[in-house]
DNA sequence: GTCTATGCAAAGTCTTTGCAGAACA
DNA sequence: TGTTCTGCAAAGACTTTGCATAGAC
C-alpha cells in the first residue's frame, strides 16, 4: 500500500489549499473540472477523503459532506439559514484533564456554532 | 400550520427522550418500532427533524445522522474506531462577545472532540 | 368538517464500488 | 513490471416526497 503522486492528487490538494471556502464535493468538483478536464466526481471524492485521513485538510460533516484545506482551522460557524460556513479564530477552553483521566485518547476537536450570519439578518430585516 | 400530538409523535418524544444514547434514525426505529407496529420509518424520519427544529431534541449531523433526547447536551466526544458518541458535561468557553460584535446571532453550539474510547484502546493493546 | 399527519412505495440525493485501462514508482 | 489510481457507469446507503387514507382539533 503505497502513497502514489498523481496529477489528479496534486490538483485536488493544492486547489483546496488555495481556497479559504468550505465547499461540498461537487461544488470543488465545478471548480477543478474545468482545470483538468476528464476528472471524475469519484476521484475527487476518493481523494478529498483520502486526504482527510491522513489529516491533510478538514471534512465537515453535514449533508452534503464539506471540506476545507486547512486542517488546524477546526472552529466554525454555520449560519442556520443559507448553510455558510465560516472559521472562527478563536480560543477554545475545556477541561482536556477530565477527559484523559476516563482513558479516552484526544485528536481533534471542533466547536461548532450555529447562528444566523450578518448577510442573512439584514435581508430578514427588510 | 397547527402542531398536532399524535400517538407517533408523543412515543418517540418520549423514548428518545428516555435513551442516554444516540442513536441513528434505523437503530431508533428497530427500538420503537415493537412498541408500535405500523409505524413507518419515514413518520420516524419526519418527526425527529421536526423537533430537532424546535429545539425539542438535537440532531448530530453525519452519515448517518444521529439524534438525542437532550437538546441541551451539545458537547460530545466521538470514537473515530467505532463511531460511538458519548455526551460530554464540559466547560467550554469562548470569545462570545467577539462573534456578535461582528453581526452574528448566535444560536446552540457544539463542541465535538474525536478520539478513541477507554474500550477500543484496550482491545488495541491486545 | 377541515386540515395536518401517517404509511406506503417510489423517487431523490449524495456517496461508494467494480472493473478495465492508464499511470506512477 | 508490479501496484496503485483513474474514469465510467452502476449500485448502494440514507433520506425525502407524492398521494390516498386516517386522525386530531
Amino acid at each position: 500500500m503505497h502513497y502514489r503522486h498523481t496529477r489528479q492528487r496534486k490538483m485536488i490538494l493544492e486547489e483546496l489549499q488555495r481556497l479559504d471556502s468550505h465547499p461540498t464535493v461537487e461544488e470543488f468538483y465545478t471548480i477543478i473540472k474545468p482545470k483538468m478536464p476528464g476528472m471524475g466526481l469519484c476521484t475527487v471524492y476518493r481523494n478529498l477523503e483520502k486526504f482527510s485521513e491522513l489529516g491533510l485538510i478538514h471534512k465537515i460533516l453535514g449533508v452534503p459532506v464539506r471540506y476545507e484545506g486547512n486542517p488546524t482551522a477546526h472552529n466554525h460557524i454555520k449560519c442556520v439559514r443559507c448553510g455558510k460556513i465560516e472559521d472562527l479564530h478563536l480560543e477554545v477552553t475545556f477541561e482536556r484533564n477530565q477527559l484523559e483521566a476516563q482513558g479516552y485518547q484526544l485528536h481533534a476537536y471542533a466547536l461548532e456554532i450555529n447562528g444566523i450570519c450578518p448577510q442573512c439578518r439584514s435581508r430578514q430585516e427588510q
